[in-house]
DNA sequence: TTGTTTAAGTTATAACTTTCACAAAAACCA
DNA sequence: TGGTTTTTGTGAAAGTTATAACTTAAACAA
């Protein structure tokens, strides 16, 4: 009993559910792993698989409820109530990010924080922008879960020690840098430079074969 | 001989890059394995393992040459010359991605696309947004290698398959949809909202233990 | 020289992930 | 009601990736 889910695993959960809301807003009742799979681009062995480290979520001979399965995989995930977020770093980055996760219903950025005094006090999409000092007391009023970092590499340390200190326990980060990060913390990284580099190697390599 | 470099091995290239580049401007001249996978979070067996899929190229005894080191990677990546990109969607994120793009000197942000009328002649970081319908003639002339969609899921599979057309190989997506990649065409995702998703899991999951 | 130390490169093993193939269960039909 | 179809859930096999252990080469000191 005592295996672990793989990560990979976790993070289909959230292709799934993509597609699955999708399906659902195309009055889609139920879906099969096959049809699930296709729109994924995903083997049906592999989501049957995925879901079964979860529980038993569908009806054999018929397949899943699009609204059931895609409840359950929410509350796996942890959204079936709304997550709150603060920014780290008011800068273009920041600003962008805040504005894009205002979107998503799931998610409340209940605050943003930069070191700039020019930058404090203003308001972006409704979110306020507070100094960094005040984010411990922010945080024992909010209460926020996550802590998305838009900052550059060179304050990453400093910031992570401070998010875990005001007890935010989930961070992303935009700068990919080797620290050490606080136990309890769990970092995630997203590296766009990477990512462009990465298709980079793959359109040379492609060329040449 | 055919068999293929795993990918999680390219990526981690860009890891390695970043920490070598660290250690040069710390004025270090040689590094060795077991240096660079402390400083990267990684085994010093993997960080031998993947550098040997692409080549010989420490030396054994002493070490790499972080300068050498760093070249070497860099050409393997192909980013030995500037990378031309595009932005597709000049909104919120797609100005922020222009911005943060720019500083990264191995990057040349060529153009900035948008297909709304009012966003077009503007200049970003210097960048100009052109409509939509002048991508392919300015691919032609400009040749960029990649392009970085910053729209919305609904428009996807429509600009995907023009940015193909225009001869584009490389595309970076910021919105997770299911569609069709062209042919000859290398597609990746980075997906903010799934990245947070997978942090609810893992805090919610800590926390229960 | 020659022996010793160090660390890269490589092979072998272990761990993990995906696919395959089939049993079990639900639905449907005659 | 019983047989047929369908599709899930799962255990085993295959494939992949990471780690550990070992071999080789370079550097250095005596």
């Amino acid at each position: 009993m005592g295996f672990s889910i793989p990560e990979v695993s976790i993070r289909r959960l959230s292709i799934y559910l993509r597609c699955l809301r999708q399906a659902l807003s195309r009055g889609e009742e139920w879906i099969q792993s096959t049809e699930l799979a296709r729109t994924c681009g995903i083997s049906s062995s592999l989501v049957r698989k995925d879901l079964s480290y979860f529980g038993e979520f569908g009806i054999r001979g018929r397949g899943y409820r699009v609204e059931k399965l895609i409840k359950a995989i929410e509350e796996i995930i942890g959204i079936d109530e709304p997550i709150k977020v603060i920014i780290v770093g008011a800068g273009n980055l920041g600003r962008a990010l805040i504005r894009h996760l205002q979107e998503i219903p799931y998610f409340r950025v209940v605050g943003a924080f930069d070191k700039n005094a020019s930058k404090v006090g203003s308001t972006v999409s409704g979110v306020r922008v507070y100094p960094v000092a005040e984010m411990e007391k922010f945080s024992r009023e909010t209460s926020p879960q996550i802590a998305v970092l838009a900052i550059p590499p060179e304050g990453l340390q400093e910031t992570v020690d401070m998010v875990s200190r005001a007890g935010i326990r989930g961070v992303l980060s935009f700068a990919l840098q080797g620290i050490k990060v606080p136990p309890g913390v769990v970092m995630n990284y997203v590296e766009i430079a990477s990512e462009i580099e990465f298709l980079s190697y793959k359109i040379k390599k492609g060329s040449v074969a």
